[in-house]
DNA sequence: GCCGTTTTCGGCCCGACTGTTTTCAGTCG
């Protein structure tokens, strides 16, 4: 049972609890939404935390749910559960992945048409829709009936609730939605909001907000975007609707002078939401997207805040970044005016991790320019150096003595175009596999012909995380190597990451002055945010690489920013950010 | 059922929208 099993049984258990007595056991639907949530979104596994005896390290998780977890591991079930779960039949929680059902209308329809197999619910119900007998139910109706006939037909056709974007991909239909609203005279203002703006590497839905004298225009312009499937809501303030390529975009609008306030709330994230409000109401303040609430009059007039800097400091703190909204701290931090100064894309003065189209006869993918085109692209970047860091030379085609030559030839290329481009500081790296072994797949002899070398694995992803652990620190530990890239593995949407024993890499990294990538490559985003932020806490330091194959692609730079920014990074963490006498000085060390 | 600048009891964010009602329940963010 993994961390999402888990995390889906306790919404279940949620719902169930709802079902039964929502009133009754309103905390407890709460207390195991939470903790579903803390549950899926964890970086290490239940079963380890179980194991270790750790699971009180999960927010969320008290004493009664660390006992339920560990009964869970014990006996594969839980009987507390068991008895919450009893006569509700699977085919519940099947309708509660579908828009717009939740656990009561869920357990209503499946009751009233006797529907208990998960595998069939769905299509059964789309008869009973079309038959016209979901109206029939009272508290149903007509529009109902039609409205849970779409929603269920989509979700057959996997059009909603489908996979998260990646960043770039949801910040470009956002884009053309922002221009096309930008041509009303209605829209005054109109920003990003939600995990977009807060930089997640994937984005569930598009939020974007307006300022606006004319609320009901705003609206309407929205609506007729032309690009849509269909319009999900629409009232005075605020609208949604699916893309034909059924992702749904929220839209919400306030007047200019109460702008601020609806940035903050839609910004997010909930927990970030929630936890401010409950801190708010200590002081005797309620929040809200219209503004500030003073408890302490009985008017109950609303203070609105044209910028979300003057929201913040009308609760006592400091502007807090976006990226670091996801109450991990940021409240008290901000309350105390303590928050660290994020690392910024202008900090960064160099890219060293670069695949040029160089004859390496590498053991993977090759890049499409030149050594040459891609320091032309650094210096147009105002890079003061680049590092070249192509694949090793393919060790089952070559013997030692060839690789060495081809990696000696290579190294003359950049000799002749050190000579010719003076303005950007070329680094003789290589990205190295670790072999299964941990041995390097080079000798130290090539290795020697490099300023130091980056190290990664391709293959071999299915070991045992002790196993993985050791093969990496093995191959960590060369003098030569400096630099773990794309330290998890993951594909976003595509293979989870490789899980590691994080605090052995991290302290190993720390004593052994390795620093670890943060590769900015969209769908690998890796070292994912939250261990960057853990790895900081152990010290350790980072690069922010592109892994760039092509010229464009070293324009992907902001997002590993984005990344490390989300881990809580300031500039001192991240070592590309040094000048190069000092990057320099930092690999020889 | 969780949790602590109201700290081991007594609180627990706030509002929008829709459909079916005629004051509210359910869902969502």
């Amino acid at each position: 049972m993994n961390n999402q099993d888990v995390a889906k049984l306790f919404k279940n258990v949620a719902a169930a609890y709802a079902i039964k007595d929502e009133k009754k056991f309103r905390f407890q639907i709460l207390a195991y939404q939470k903790a579903s949530e803390a549950i899926a979104g964890s970086t290490s596994e239940l079963k380890d935390l179980y194991k270790e005896d750790k699971l009180n390290s999960v927010p969320g998780i008290g004493s009664t749910i660390k006992s339920r977890i560990e009964e869970l591991f014990r006996k594969g079930h839980v009987e507390h559960f068991d008895s919450v779960l009893e006569g509700i039949p699977g085919s519940v929680f099947v309708l509660l992945d579908v828009p717009s059902l939740g656990p009561k209308k869920a357990y209503k329809l499946t009751s009233k048409f006797s529907l208990t197999n998960p595998k069939t619910v769905v299509d059964n119900l789309i008869n009973e829709a079309k038959e016209g007998n979901i109206a029939k139910i009272p508290t149903f109706g007509e529009k109902s009936q039609e409205d849970i006939l779409t929603a269920l037909l989509e979700y057959k056709q996997g059009k909603n609730k489908t996979e998260r974007m990646v960043l770039p991909y949801a910040s470009e239909i956002a884009d053309k939605i922002i221009e096309y609203l930008k041509k009303s005279s209605a829209i005054n203002k109109v920003a990003t909001l939600g995990s977009l703006r807060r930089r997640m590497p994937t984005v569930g839905d598009i939020d974007i907000a307006a300022a606006s004298d004319n609320p009901k225009e705003a609206i309407d312009r929205f609506v007729s975007y032309p690009y849509k499937e269909r319009i999900i809501e629409k009232g005075p303030s605020t609208a949604s609707f699916l893309t034909s390529g059924g992702k749904q975009v929220d839209f919400m609008v306030q007047p200019v002078e109460g702008f601020g306030a609806l940035l903050q709330h839609f910004t997010g994230s909930k927990n970030h939401n929630v936890h401010l409000r409950e801190y708010a109401l200590k002081k005797g303040m309620s929040l809200s997207e219209r503004g500030i609430k003073d408890l302490s009059k009985k008017d109950g007039r609303i203070r609105s805040f044209d910028s979300e800097e003057k929201f913040y400091k009308a609760l006592g703190m400091q502007w807090i970044p976006p990226e670091l909204r996801e109450n991990k701290g940021e409240i008290e931090l901000a309350a105390n005016n303590k928050l660290p100064f994020l690392v910024e894309l202008k900090n960064i003065r160099g890219d060293l991790h670069i695949h040029s189209s160089f004859p390496i006869e590498p053991s993977h993918d090759l890049g499409n320019n030149s050594i040459k085109e891609m320091v032309q692209k650094a210096n147009y970047l105002n890079y003061e150096y680049i590092g070249f860091s192509e694949h090793n030379p393919n060790i089952s085609r070559h013997t030692n003595k060839q690789i060495y030559d081809l990696i000696a030839k290579r190294n003359d290329e950049i000799e002749q175009i050190k000579s010719s481009i003076k303005s950007v500081r070329i680094i003789k790296l290589l990205e190295t596999d670790i072999l299964p072994s941990g041995e390097l797949a080079i000798d130290d002899k090539s290795l020697n012909l490099l300023d130091a070398s980056i190290v990664s694995i391709h293959s071999g992803f299915n070991m045992e995380k002790k196993k993985l652990t050791d093969r990496i620190l093995k191959g960590l530990s060369h003098p030569k190597v400096k630099i773990l890239a794309h330290p998890t593995g993951r594909l976003l949407n595509e293979r989870a990451g490789y899980d590691l024993e994080w605090d052995k890499i991290f302290d190993f990294c720390k004593k052994n002055n390795k620093a670890i990538e943060i590769n900015a490559w969209p769908l690998r985003l890796d070292l994912p945010d939250v261990l960057v932020k853990e790895a900081i806490k152990y010290g350790v330091k980072f690069v922010i690489n592109t892994d760039s194959h092509a010229v464009d692609q070293m324009n992907l730079m902001k997002y590993g920013v984005d990344v490390a920014r989300r881990g809580w990074a300031t500039k001192n963490d991240i070592l590309n950010t040094l000048s190069y006498n000092k990057f320099i000085e930092w690999i020889k060390k």
